[in-house]
DNA sequence: TATAATAACTTGTATTTACAAGTAAAAATA
DNA sequence: TATTTTTACTTGTAAATACAAGTTATTATA
């Protein structure tokens, strides 16, 4: 018994809670509602409810206790860009800003990329942007981004400035973020990077390789993303 | 209808289907059997075997698509620390050794810890010792341990040359390791650590801290690993 | 032959039912 | 009163069933 015409219950049940536990509804240390209550708070049953409460627990947003109940483990994300959520959401309440540095455009992808591409993308070529972005106006990342040219009609055009890329697929696109894979190394940066990043001589910065999974078969994002790690830490959950 | 007496049947599928896939009975890219051949093939009913499914998809050895399958994703997953399997566990069949640099003794938590730690924590205090983990002979990781002093009678006269922490903790504990989180910086190392990890100068490390929950309600494991990422990179899924 | 419809698969979502196992508070017992 | 037992919760595991939705190969049709 679908009653909404696009998400699946355990959807939209995962998403209010995850809402609820964002907005301090349910706070840190405090017990959700039981299995059996959100059954009949929602209108589902007990493996629905559940199914909601395994990606949540999956998210780290609860933690299941048998006999006891599930958790609310609210966790001071730092800058959790490890989450999926993509950067901007996750930071939470803290001022980010995304200045482009390099605009959107069209072109050949790398000859020594760093990941193996399928024969389509490397033919249709990559869209290829470069972003700095701050937070409480320190800058923080620097990311290189890398989207297979397929099918994605006047993306050159939009306007990133301030909004995560994620979102701008989400909504004009229709295209979710699945997961990915990633490789993280301590390095030197370049002066460029060093530059951007307005780094002290000899701090070393985070750089993370992204491959980012979508709902569309055979699409990836790719990004490289250079990270100032002094201030802040990334967060991850395993 | 429990045919075992100690593990879930969705536990005993996982491991098997991991296994299988670890040895590569079933190769990347191959399709796995489908739900329901592997109902037939181990007796169990279609959740059962899906809860299994999750959990191989969570971990990142098997890619789910509706219509087609699961395909088998073995992960070329570097040194995949960031798994929960453990380091030993986690490099596969490269030739990784432990020394032991300051054996296991029970002492105070340091006064600035990592983490926040319970009462219960901080009165028992806690076992620690540092490990130098090389991998084809060149020493990759330097990691420093503690754990909670709580009811683990012997420990720190068990030899952890060449084993693995979570091995020990489960043969000889019946503890698991269930999850865990962790901040991810880059550095510059100490002469301690830069020494024993024989970097170049001006050489970066990665650090992690992590706080490793385990299947012992409020015992955890925490450890601050250093990394030299120079040859290999610290891979992860999302 | 090339295209479109169909059928036979696959996984995804959801319900219903049942019992096991862990937790915590209430009740009975010493 | 202090301890033990019971009871009433909680989540965990598992079955049987049904249909939706995506994929692929076959079959029918142009």
């Amino acid at each position: 018994m679908k009653s909404d015409g696009s998400k699946p219950q355990y959807r939209m049940l995962y998403e209010i809670l995850r809402r609820h536990i964002s907005e301090s509804v349910y706070r840190e240390g405090d017990l959700l509602p039981s299995e059996n209550e959100l059954c009949r708070l929602y209108g589902m049953t007990r493996p629905t409810v559940r199914q909601s409460l395994a990606c949540l627990a999956n998210d780290g947003y609860i933690r299941k206790h048998q006999g006891k109940g599930s958790i609310v483990t609210q966790p001071a994300r730092d800058i959790g860009i490890l989450s999926v959520s993509g950067t901007t959401s996750a930071v939470g309440n803290r001022n980010l800003k995304t200045g482009i540095i390099v605009k959107p455009v069209l072109k050949q992808w790398p000859a020594d990329f760093m990941f193996p591409l399928s024969e389509l993308e490397k033919e249709s070529g990559c869209i290829y942007f470069e972003r700095l972005r701050l937070l409480d106006e320190v800058p923080i990342f620097y990311d290189i981004s890398f989207i297979a040219n397929i099918n994605l009609p006047r993306i050159t055009a939009r306007q990133f400035e301030n909004k995560s890329l994620f979102s701008i697929l989400r909504e004009h696109y229709n295209i979710e973020i699945k997961g990915g894979e990633q490789r993280i190394r301590a390095i030197s940066p370049s002066s460029k990077i060093s530059k951007f990043l307005k780094l002290e001589k000899g701090q070393p910065v985070l750089h993370l390789e992204r491959k980012i999974e979508t709902s569309v078969n055979g699409f990836f994002i790719y990004s490289s993303i250079f990270c100032n790690t002094r201030k802040y830490s990334i967060f991850g959950r395993f």
